[in-house]
DNA sequence: CCTATTGCGGATAAAATATATCCGTGATAG
DNA sequence: CTATCACGGATATATTTTATCCGCAATAGG
């Protein structure tokens, strides 16, 4: 029950391109190292976000990453969902048909069992509930959440390579 | 994202000494073989489940183990958090801390920061759900829901192994 | 007391994942 | 034509999960 760092990477990388002006965009290697990250890695998951639609992305020199869609088009499960793949976190190995105890066949094997049914109810929750955020929101927050100083600061740091 | 398959064992143990009559037990190599997975293995997760009071043990022959409470007081989460640990599924990097446009010292980053808090916040609404799942309420679903044939299966091979 | 059974805890091994890197290819701006 | 950049496959390393083993302590029953 480990959600793997490469998720927050690229939850990083997308809000930051979210808040991007309009027409930027950013390389692979200028996300890793705003991020502080290692760029050939990252690059994986950045590739897996293009491959499922949430970034855009341009060959060539001043090619690059932007988000495909508007912000308040992109939630959190999107971007967790695309890193960590969409299988549910719990696993049902059938347990209920191993042992002494099964049956050969019985109907109510093709229901889901109770067990297995209440952790995917729960991850449903969970799901839901990242579903709700966009990457919209965050960039609300950042404005009144981030240090004003730390902002200017990446202002100016991506403007001195667009420049 | 993923929740480890002894999980699942830990629950259908739990749920299966709920069900047992007052004072019966079962030996570790018994639950393993009532569910067909690896006694050894299975005997860590007992012994966690032991160590964090859902379990009840007896050493010595006729020894085993029990529900340490009452059904209804055990919940799926607490089984969860006792086998997974209760470290928090998103680990935060600190990512905002490095690259190129972190500050040295900033109050913001006392505070969680808005990334980290919702999925912190996910993952609390996740853990609601699972907690207001007991077993006492798997036990009732169990009546209604599997097959009569099974349950009289079980509770014969129960029997036998106690008489 | 003696013995057989059972859980405990630590050490260890094997398998599966997650993390990280490398390189050849194709696209494209200048 | 060339330098830049994303893509995709192959590969290496680290970490976690899964699984096993063994000596010890506890204890029921003879
Ligand atoms: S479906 Fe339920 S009973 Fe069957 S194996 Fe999965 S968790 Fe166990
Ligand atoms: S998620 Fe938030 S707290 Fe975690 S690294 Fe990113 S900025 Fe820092």
């Amino acid at each position: 029950m480990k959600i793997s760092s490469t998720v927050e990477w690229a939850i990083h990388c997308c809000s930051l391109l979210a808040g991007l002006p309009k027409e930027t965009s950013l390389t692979g290697k200028e996300l890793a190292e705003f991020h502080g990250v290692p760029h050939p890695y990252l690059a994986k998951a950045l590739q897996t976000l293009s491959h499922d639609g949430i970034l855009n992305t341009v060959s060539g020199p001043k090619g690059g990453y932007q988000l495909a869609k508007k912000p308040n088009k992109v939630s959190l499960l999107d971007i967790v969902l695309s890193i960590e793949g969409n299988d549910p976190c719990f696993e049902c190995d059938e347990i209920r048909r191993k042992g002494p105890t099964a049956l050969e066949k019985s109907p109510s094997y093709k229901r889901p069992c109770l067990i297995a049914s209440a952790m995917w109810n729960a991850e449903k929750v969970w799901r839901d509930e990242l579903a709700k955020v966009k990457l919209s929101d965050l960039l609300e927050q950042v404005k009144s959440k981030v240090d004003p100083r730390q902002l200017k600061k990446a202002q100016k740091w991506i403007e001195q390579r667009k420049a």
